[in-house]
DNA sequence: TTAATTTCGGATATTTTTGTCCGAAATTAA
DNA sequence: TTAATTTCGGACAAAAATATCCGAAATTAA
C-alpha cells in the first residue's frame, strides 16, 4: 500500500513522538534499531521529515531527533505519507486509465473514488497521538 | 496503488474481452497500440494471464488472444489482479509492522483492514464484462 | 515444402526504489 | 582549542520493477 520509505517514515515518527513525549531526544542509531530499519535509508527518510517542519533535529553530542509536544496531536498520517510519497495516493485512476473521459466513467469509477477517498480520509483523521495511545505497553510492536 | 504490470494487465484484458464479445481475436500488437502500452512488456503479462487460464492464445496468423464468451461474465478483476501482483494487496499492514500483537492493535488497525477490506471486495465483485458496459461508445478511454 | 505470421521464453537493458559510504558541518564538552 | 558526537548532503551501489531484443516454436496458407 505504502513505499517502504513511507513505512519507515512513519513508524520512526512514532517512535520519535513517544519518546518526545516523555522529554527525550532520539538519535538516528536508536530510531533505526528500534523500528528495525537501515539506518543511512532512514536517515535520508528523516531528512525528508525535517525539512517538511514535521520533525526537529539537533546536531552534536546529545543532539537527534524530536517532535514538540503539543505537535504530537496535530501532525496527520497524511501529512507524513505526503511528505515522503507526495501526492501519488491521490491521483489518477486503479486502471492507469488517467485521461478517460470523466463524462463517461467506467462502472469502477465511483467503486474506485470511494476506496481511494477513505483511505485518505483516514490518514486525514488519524493524528500522531492517537498512534501511541496503543502502544501503551512496550515498543516490540514497533519491531518487525 | 496498483503496479504498472497491474494496469496494462487489466486494460488488456478489457480489451480482450470487448473484441472478443465480436468474435474477434487480438494480436499483442493490436493491444499494445489501443491500451498504449510497451509491446514486449506487455507480452510477459498477457503470458501470465494466459498461464492463470484467464485469457486464451493461438499462436500463428490469426492468431492472438481471446476469452471466451461465457467466461467474460466470471472474470474478476481481483483474478486479474491476483494473476500478475499475487496477494501483495492482501497481506501485511499499512505501516510494516506485520508482526505486531494483534491482540494490542493500534488505533489504524480497524480503519486500515476496512480500507483494505473494501478495495478487495471492490476487486472481487467486479467482473470484466461490468466494465464493459460503460465504454461501448468506443475505445477511446483505453488510451491514456 | 516453404514462407509468413504470431505467441513463447530466455537473456539483456534501463529506470526507479531501496540502501550504503563517507566526508563536511554543527554542536557539545573536556 | 581539541576531540567527540551527531545530523547533513552528495556520490555511489544493489535490488526490484519496468522495458527491450531476439531467436525458437507453433500455426496457417500459398
Ligand atoms: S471512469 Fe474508470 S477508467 Fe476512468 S478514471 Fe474512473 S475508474 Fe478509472
Ligand atoms: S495493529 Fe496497527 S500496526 Fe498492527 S497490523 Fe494493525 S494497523 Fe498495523
Amino acid at each position: 500500500m505504502f513505499s517502504k520509505a513511507c513505512e519507515y517514515g512513519i513508524r520512526a515518527a512514532i517512535f520519535i513522538a513517544l519518546q518526545s513525549l516523555q522529554g527525550r531526544r532520539v538519535s538516528l542509531k536508536s530510531i533505526a534499531a528500534e523500528i528495525n530499519s537501515p539506518e543511512a535509508f532512514t536517515a535520508k527518510i528523516l531528512q525528508q521529515l525535517v525539512r517538511s517542519g514535521l520533525v526537529e533535529s539537533l546536531r552534536g553530542p546529545g543532539g537527534g531527533f524530536s517532535i514538540p509536544g503539543d505537535r504530537i496531536a496535530q501532525i496527520r498520517l497524511s501529512e507524513i505519507v505526503y511528505a515522503i510519497d507526495g501526492d501519488k495516493l491521490y491521483e489518477g485512476c486503479g486502471l492507469g486509465l488517467e485521461q478517460c473521459d470523466a463524462r463517461y466513467p467506467c462502472p469502477l469509477h465511483d467503486k474506485f473514488v470511494e476506496v481511494r477517498r477513505d483511505l485518505r480520509n483516514m490518514l486525514e483523521q488519524t493524528s500522531l497521538d492517537e498512534l501511541l495511545t496503543g502502544l501503551e505497553v512496550g515498543l516490540t510492536y514497533l519491531r518487525r
